[in-house]
DNA sequence: TATCATATTATGTCTATACTTATTTTGACC
DNA sequence: GGTCAAAATAAGTATAGACATAATATGATA
């Protein structure tokens, strides 16, 4: 986190890019201006039409630049810079923190989906699904308390899966890739079964994530994972 | 093969992405697999290599590829795939929606950070700096609450903006691009100010987004964001 | 003056080639 | 068998050239 490196200059491109982008962010370059065309630009950097593109490109896409076909580059007038956001596996994530992972399956049954988790994955709630609620522990402390529907008919092959000692996630992550993800971030105030799962006080606030992802096949799982209090996830950029 | 067309597939490197991308995930090619090296794909595609490694390193990006030098491309073993958050400004999420939008700043103040606000800037807590709390409304009703340090060393004519009147949040994303940013996302209960703010009850779960940026000369901004009771944020990818 | 077809232009994309760099293979040598 | 240096290899990157495409600029026409 304290480490900021200004200029990551490996590459020509990526030095081209660090350029530019110090110009712009030190006004030099002002917002809603028309910056030098690539072709320009290669001459003034010495360096051909592609690299210089391929700069453009990488400050397109933080959303530095717009770029329109003939119009020419343009410095973005709001900036809105995007974020990435990385959901690793918590096995991982507890591990590398130097503790000891489990997990531990609650309840698993066949059911239709909760009219919530049918809306999340966009279908009528009525085929039936695998409902499995599971709390994963780092060093025994509760981390993450989750609820997740699991659809059979999107992966071949899980009928056969005993989700009750398989991690679903792990298994899904490996198993079942998506094409599309959604995820969402919400807090809700602990209820009975939160504060249970988590060792916790009913009322807490609780970081929660639901996540949902989907193949050709349709919707493949839907999960509400309610964090222990106080977690924070962070994005960096 | 080829009248099947379902994805968005404009370029010869996409469409090279989105084959190999279907043949990650129907596991024609599994994971841990090593897949064939880049010039053979060129042969295979009937394209340049350099499109090759286009759409290749468009899915590693992605995550779903690790590529090494030498040792070839294999598909990822946990494909943990990113999300893109892009943060829009408050505004226009509002006016988008067809609501009104306002803001109100509650209270501004010249004083040394707090000590998470001098943490989250990775700074000591000396050097004086504006403190700002501002309501964003959307229809009159309110639906974040802000409380913002900003650092007027780091952005030249600061000094002279009168952020009871102009709002920070924007002046900011216009004024003082950053190079890095830091986002996470947490839970708190509503405390009496959030309470107020906001005009809910004390204790209600509410989501809080703390967001750091940076540029050469050190901190620009820090600011804690209570969302709304049952606010939601997305990312899509 | 307004409209529309045409020319122009900046970016988008692909190609062929070349060279660089990290890593693994190999093989000589002890 | 073990060690280490050299060869081989696959990705990383850059380049010049070419054509495609979308948007703008221009000029002819009504």
């Amino acid at each position: 986190m304290t480490d900021r490196t200004p200029a990551p200059t490996t590459g020509k491109a990526l030095a081209i890019a660090a350029e530019v982008r110090r110009r712009i962010v030190d006004r030099e370059w002002q917002q809603g201006d028309r910056i030098p065309d690539e072709a320009d630009l290669a001459i003034d950097f010495g360096a051909a039409r592609a690299t210089v593109n391929k700069a453009l490109q990488i400050l397109a896409d933080e959303g530095l630049l717009e770029r329109r076909r003939r119009a020419g580059t343009r410095v973005a007038v709001d900036p809105v810079r995007k974020a990435t956001l990385s959901i690793p596996i918590l096995r991982e994530q507890i591990e590398s923190a130097g503790m000891g992972y489990s997990h531990r399956v609650v309840a698993m049954q066949h059911a239709p989906p909760s009219p919530e988790a049918a809306r999340r994955m966009g279908i009528a709630p009525d085929g039936p699904m695998i409902h499995l609620r599971a709390v994963h522990y780092g060093d025994g402390k509760p981390f993450q308390y989750e609820d997740r529907w699991i659809n059979p008919a999107a992966v071949a092959g899980m009928g056969t899966v005993d989700f009750r000692h398989v991690n679903a996630n792990e298994w899904l992550v490996r198993n079942a890739l998506y094409q599309r993800a959604d995820v969402t971030f919400s807090a809700a105030n602990a209820d009975v079964r939160d504060a249970r799962m988590l060792q916790t006080r009913v009322g807490r606030a609780l970081l929660i994530l639901h996540r949902t992802t989907w193949n050709d096949a349709g919707p493949i799982t839907t999960v509400r994972i309610a964090c222990r209090p106080g977690h924070e996830i962070g994005t960096s950029d």
